[in-house]
DNA sequence: AACTAAGCGAGACGGTACGTCCGGTCTTTCC
DNA sequence: GGAAAGACCGGACGTACCGTCTCGCTTAGTT
């Protein structure tokens, strides 16, 4: 999903569950050409130069449009950014991998695959960062990048219960705070090891941790 | 502690255990009270305006300060502001509480409490954003607010040792990774909850959490 | 008289005396409302907010048209102005009022009428100016606003020889410098009276002017 | 006399018969090589490119000076140009030619020739169309451009008292009116015929021209 | 007491990006 | 095929910070 026809001042509509009418505009339509061209180009600019050194006016000449044209679509570049990334993260998915510790390693590795890549290393930290003024920003934040994973967690855990390994009672009860906290605790941990601890992912890696979350703490006499 | 006489172009002096000799300069010796002046200023700024809004100029201006005295002592605003917000992470220490349990949820806590004050919140992820880019920010970062966070995850296993709630034998050998592991756990979780989630760290929170680490995966059969 | 049936990259047409088959197109004929909204909503932008404060896209609005029309019309700015303030200069006349003196002094006055409205005021110059730079606009500027006064000149000093006041066999020889000559210094005189010096044009300055005109220099023994 | 120490804000100080105290002020001075330098780029700019093309940008690159340089010293575009075309009026002189007739055909003939500078003639018209909105511009051009040609006027009609070509008891009267007159007549003139006519000034037409005014209208009878 | 060397406040400097605004062109749909 | 709407490109605008520089002054230790 891409935004490809948003308008000028336009709330982020939060579901949005009918495109009112397609808002048969009268003007010349927005060229949909642009969106992707920008998305592409704000992609290629993160990596090559950081979030830092992304420019409004850079993004709009590799994109081969007039800075106008990319005002018109998004007001900062936050939220151009935040676009562009979540793009990144609509791929996600959740296959059945027999068990809960295959799943939460399947989860936790493509997390980091994506955390790897040169231009959500650059831009991720700084998007948060950004989040922690702007209440907009976070809400989109929300909306298009953490709620996508959230969901893999959700799905790993019902997978579980499908499959016999886990109280099938837990639910209804206290289960959005626990699905909250584990998934603070995934997607908070592969972050902080990969972007502020700095040290890889490996596979080694992922099943320790996937360890510590299933059993007791290693080492704990009793 | 702070920068009370560090030099122009000065490398960061790892451990700086002794000011080597005092650099008995000849001219007219730095402010020391600038020093403090500048980093309270910091602070304030960061607080009332946020890591993107704090400005060189503006902190010079509440400092009563030239720019040119805030250049001579450190290099850029990122090396600035991890000065700033670093000595909030110098209070942190480890009591014994009589549990690992009790122990971890007074880490948490205490640093979810400093997580929560304006000037941290706002700066603590631009600077890892930063840091993604410049490996010797991120040295400085690791040393200053990092390492301190993690020496007291070290203090509180081997006082969990001592007490004899762990196994004696678990040092040496892979210690040094699963004490990783559970730093990134604890540190990245409590950031990711407070500062991308956006929600509260209750002391119930604390102990769902202390809880899930220590214990199997609640609600999983087996 | 106004544009009624220009086509897009038309020349100017001097004396277009006969608009000259209506142009039977094929399509929807040019509405000739348009022009006159154009055209006054320019007068009126340009009484309001001067030269470099009319917009294209303002004027547009203002007359109730969309910004195509405006340039099917009109190739820029400059041009529409023209036409936009030749208007004023149309209903130009020059009565004979008994003596040379007194046609010149109504010339004078009915000139500096016109240069006092507020729209006049924020154009003439600004037109000027363009013109010095661009032929084609000096073209048409001579032709829909300069000449229109010339011909008074002309007309008051053949109405002067009418009347026996001049010399009849002026004429042939060098009266088009002659005419030149004066009417350079009647406009600009007034121009820059009113324009530049800022000074108002009264009933006494105008007589004193045309007597500086047709006498010898005032004071100036023998 | 050029703006070698302008203050940001500051009046145009009217007389500014004492320069307080030279302000000595506390930082940086400023650069008078780069005045000199942007007037300088600001004349070359004008000759090449008009009024029109002329840009702050460009002005700032052809001086090797910042913007930002340029601002701090003159707060627009018509400012900057009013000064940059002033010097070249501050070199007009009057000598005693031995007849009024003489002395006004050189004030006529150097007007003239100063008009014929590229750029001036870019730039004159469009700073007098800016000055009919701009009260504050108005008075500098009058101040730094009109002032000093009327100076030559009321220079040469005292010479020809002296020489004894006028009746000596016409000052105190009513001459203010007159020599404005007489000034408006001749800048207005040579403006019209240069600028708006484009024809050129040559020594038969300063003749012609110095005659009319000087003598009875040519043709006239009586 | 004079000299020297650095720190210091002030503020100008060259840069770079910002976000806005217009001029003029184009592409759509409706009439 | 004219007209309204409005997106589009290009480019200048004036502002804001950056990090550096150049002043004149102050504050030490060294002679």
């Amino acid at each position: 999903m891409a935004p490809t026809t948003r308008q000028p001042a336009e709330h982020p509509d939060p579901p949005a569950a009918v495109p009112p009418p397609p808002a048969r505009g009268k003007g010349r339509p927005r060229s949909a050409a642009a969106d992707l061209a920008i998305l592409d180009a704000t992609r290629e600019a993160l990596a090559e130069l950081g979030w830092g050194g992304l420019t409004m006016g850079d993004v709009a000449q590799r994109a081969g449009v007039a800075k106008t044209t990319l005002y018109r679509r998004w007001p900062s570049k936050s939220e151009l950014v935040v676009d562009a990334i979540a793009s990144l993260f609509d791929q996600l998915e959740c296959a059945d991998h027999g068990s809960l510790q295959a799943d939460i390693e399947a989860v936790v590795a493509r997390f980091a695959e994506l955390l790897s890549l040169p231009e959500t290393q650059a831009a991720l930290l700084a998007l948060f960062a950004e989040g922690t003024r702007d209440l907009h920003l976070r809400r989109r934040i929300r909306e298009r990048i953490v709620q996508p994973q959230k969901v893999l967690v959700q799905l790993g855990l019902a997978n579980a219960q499908a499959r016999g390994e886990m109280d099938p009672e837990l639910d209804p009860a206290g289960a959005e705070e626990e699905i909250d906290i584990i998934f603070d605790t995934i997607a908070g941990t592969v972050e902080h090891r990969l972007l502020v601890s700095g040290e890889p992912v490996t596979p080694d890696w992922v099943r320790r941790f996937a360890t510590l979350l299933l059993n007791p703490f290693p080492g704990l006499l009793h």
